[in-house]
RNA sequence: GGUGCCAUAGCUCAGAUGGUAGAGCAAAGGACUGAAAAUCCUUGUGUCCCCGGUUCGAUUCCUGGUGGCACCA
């Protein structure tokens, strides 16, 4: 039987860990973490991380592994979770991703083309120049190492742009040339589940689960971490807040609701993208369909 | 009880010497290929508190209400 990956996925605070553990315990499997914050170790609280108990239920994998200025990347994720898995489907036929960080989901489940990693030179020497001249600059750069990307780069965001441009120096061809657009054939199944909730259930749980990090000692872990706060695992919602609030920058209650707000917004955010996903199929999280389902789509099941 | 000020978008407020209105925040929608919890884009019809008056025309001016705030009793 082709083994299966079942994708557990949806907006942030909506139930997914609870959901894949049940999910990993039925099918005998383990989880592969896609979260592109929780891979760090250090700050448990505020990534929502899998906790001591729930690790103990189903062996995890990428969760608090790496330390918070340790560089990362959805196409690096792709490469360790391709090879994880032969490893995982020699011990069950079924495997369990979950997570909700949109790239590291679709690096799996459709590949990331093959781009050369940015040097820290050339990162560094990129920047700097658009410190100095700005993004027309950097717009009219790209035009010259990469016209077909320019005509279809969004020129507001300067970090494609500069992206690209960082691409096409390390590359020396243009970025355009890299872009296949093809989906890699993967040589599993993949049945994708992702959860959801009527908005406003969903952002209650969101507002509460953020007054429950604040009790469980949010403050202190991101006290903890505050040397580190260039690093860009801490740009991330509930510590770039915090961080304000140290700064002087934001009293608490401003910064506590600007991490509830913060936090719906990146939700909306990942439901605009795993919505126009046809492959995803939806359930309430917990849902006890969700077994039925993979059953049947995983050819494990015939009805 | 008296006097004064205020009443406009979910919130805080601007505004037109009378031609039915606009900012910030909130909210909603969208983009997305190696830093993605990142980064970027789009979206403002609302009894302009209520009744009446003046006027071709009132949310704008006037009378009277109602509510809020301040001061005086």
């Amino acid at each position: 039987m082709t083994p299966t990956l079942v994708v557990i996925t949806g907006p942030t605070g909506v139930g997914k860990t609870a959901t894949a553990i049940g999910v990993a315990q039925a099918l005998s499997a383990e989880i592969i973490s896609a979260d592109s914050r929780q891979v760090y170790r250090d700050i448990p609280i505020g990534t929502a991380a899998p906790t001591a108990q729930e690790l103990a239920q189903v062996p995890h994998h990428f969760v608090g592994m790496l330390g918070l200025d340790d560089y990362y990347s959805a196409a690096q994720f792709e490469s360790d979770v391709m090879a994880l898995l032969p490893r995982l489907f020699a011990r069950s036929p079924y495997a369990v991703m979950c997570g909700g960080s949109m790239m590291y989901v679709d690096a799996v489940c459709k590949g990331i083309d093959l781009l050369p990693t940015i040097s820290d030179e050339v990162r560094r020497q990129v920047y700097a120049c658009y410190e100095q001249h700005g993004n027309d600059y950097m717009l009219a750069w790209l035009h010259e190492l990469d016209a077909e990307y320019y005509a279809i780069v969004d020129r507001n965001n300067h970090k494609r742009v500069i992206h690209a441009i960082e691409i096409c120096l390390e590359a020396g061809k243009p970025y355009s040339s890299l872009r296949t657009n093809t989906v890699k054939e993967r040589p599993f199944r993949i049945v994708k589940i992702g959860l959801n909730l009527p908005r406003e259930q969903l952002f209650d749980r969101i507002n509460r689960r953020v007054t429950a990090m604040m009790e469980a000692g949010l403050v202190d872990e991101a006290r903890r971490v505050y040397p580190y706060r260039a690093c860009n695992s801490l740009n991330t919602v509930g510590y770039k807040e915090l961080f304000a609030y140290f700064e002087g920058k934001m009293d608490y209650d401003t910064a506590v609701a600007r991490i509830q707000k913060n936090t719906r917004v990146y939700a909306k955010k990942q439901l605009t993208w795993f919505l126009r996903d046809a492959d995803m199929r939806w359930f309430a999280p917990g849902d006890t369909d969700i077994l039925s389902y993979i059953r049947r789509q995983s050819g494990e099941v015939t009805d």
